[in-house]
DNA sequence: GACTTCACTCGCACACTGTACGACAAGTCT
DNA sequence: AGACTTGTCGTACAGTGTGCGAGTGAAGTC
């Protein structure tokens, strides 16, 4: 049947004791854990260990795995810029694009910084503070640039779906101590080389850009892709 | 230490024999399991007993469950329609509009329908026929328009990743037996009025929302933001 | 001081996972 | 007939999330 749907931000926190295990400290760790490892590495006994606790002792202080993935999901939005627009003063319209644009590259880096995140996206209910608090400040920009009713709703999930879904995909090439060696890029270019054998026109594509350099060319595809989404959203905002 | 890239489709698949399992069948079984019950719920064992064989048994015919699942998602792929462009002869820029317009829909469609392929996105080699048949046919779709160069992946990657951004959070709606019922949204408004307590703003929003119809003002949103995805791409073409 | 009550920790156990291995049967070739 | 190949599957192992109940120490009460 139907699973219930629950949220570690529906229910009261443990109050914090300055000894022993403490949820901040649970969340902490796990970062570390799931950036030096991978999600998959990441598992309650492995946790405890590092902790230097039981396994089963952080469940006092979490209900459930989830619950602990979607804490370490919040921390990272938080570790995510987007200034407060000061006032209600609207910033000119070349304001508005530099603050959302700045915005996106944060947001990609700090999904690159720790790429499990991607594989959490639309796997957990995104409820937390940090995460709440980035989409209301984003909002108020899309106010601040004159976007008005459902059209706030409408642009920031614009820009949002286009950054998840371009970076998605990319933290494939981050994953685990930082990124693909040499050899792995080589291979990666001969498993490439024989699924493309039907398409000439992609594999011809595919070696061209294997000499290129890698990160160069990721982020220039997210730069102009993201020229294209806020060129369209400003189009929408002068009609 | 670095997991080793590997792939299904660099290895040779078992000769088809008409007794016994045979790949095409353990992966048909695999969409059913999946799509009736969801990601987390596809285990050896069960696809093994809904096979009537036994759960090593699957392991013949493919080499680990990461194969079968890189099968799965390619075979959704296979249910993306996208027509291939013919001749050499350029479409009029509203026939370009019109095409990618309609594999977009049909793309979200097909990840609707299948709502565990959102999990599987950027965690798993995507070197299908299918996968790289529709992707081959998208650029053909963007040079045909007039892109040209590099140009073509950088639009064929920015309207791929708003979609995939798009509709991989709204997959959330749809999981498991077709989506939550009436209580299981209220449910959901509670948890999430709770949450954005502390952001009045977002909370009227969310208010007004529930009222209205998800599925429609779903759509919508689809459709506004690739209204402006695609304008934004118009806009590079004719720059 | 003795006794109770709480907050917290943790060992054990259970059901379940992916999959390596080797035994086995059936079919094919020599 | 024997040998070899192809495919199936039972067993086993190391690992998972987590429920339960016993244990600990500190705080509060008589």
């Amino acid at each position: 049947m139907n699973k219930q749907f629950s949220s570690v931000w529906t229910r009261e926190p443990r109050p914090v004791k300055p000894a022993g295990l403490s949820r901040d400290q649970i969340v902490a760790t796990a970062l570390d854990l799931l950036d030096a490892e991978g999600l998959d590495a990441l598992s309650m006994r492995k946790l405890g260990a590092r902790l230097n606790a039981g396994a089963t002792s952080i469940y006092w202080h979490v209900a459930n795995k989830e619950e602990l993935l979607e804490l370490a999901y919040d921390a990272v939005w938080g570790e995510v810029k987007l200034p407060e627009p000061e006032g209600e003063t609207l910033p000119p319209l070349l304001a508005w694009r530099t603050v959302v644009r700045a915005f996106c590259f944060d947001l990609r880096a700090a999904i690159i910084r720790h790429p499990w995140m991607g594989a959490l996206l639309g796997r957990l209910p995104a409820l937390g503070p940090n995460t709440l608090g980035i989409y209301d400040r984003l909002r108020k920009s899309f106010r601040a640039a004159g976007f008005a009713g459902l059209e706030i709703d409408l642009g920031c999930a614009t820009v949002l779906s286009y950054v998840m879904g371009q970076v998605i995909p990319q933290t494939f090439y981050f994953t685990e101590h930082g990124g693909p060696t040499e050899s792995d890029m080589a291979r990666m270019l001969e498993m490439a080389e024989q699924a493309t054998r039907d398409f000439p026109d992609l594999m011809a594509d595919l070696r061209a850009l294997h000499t290129a350099d890698h990160r160069g060319t990721q982020v220039l595809a997210f730069e102009w892709g993201l020229m294209c989404v806020l060129d369209g959203l400003e189009a929408r905002l002068n009609a």
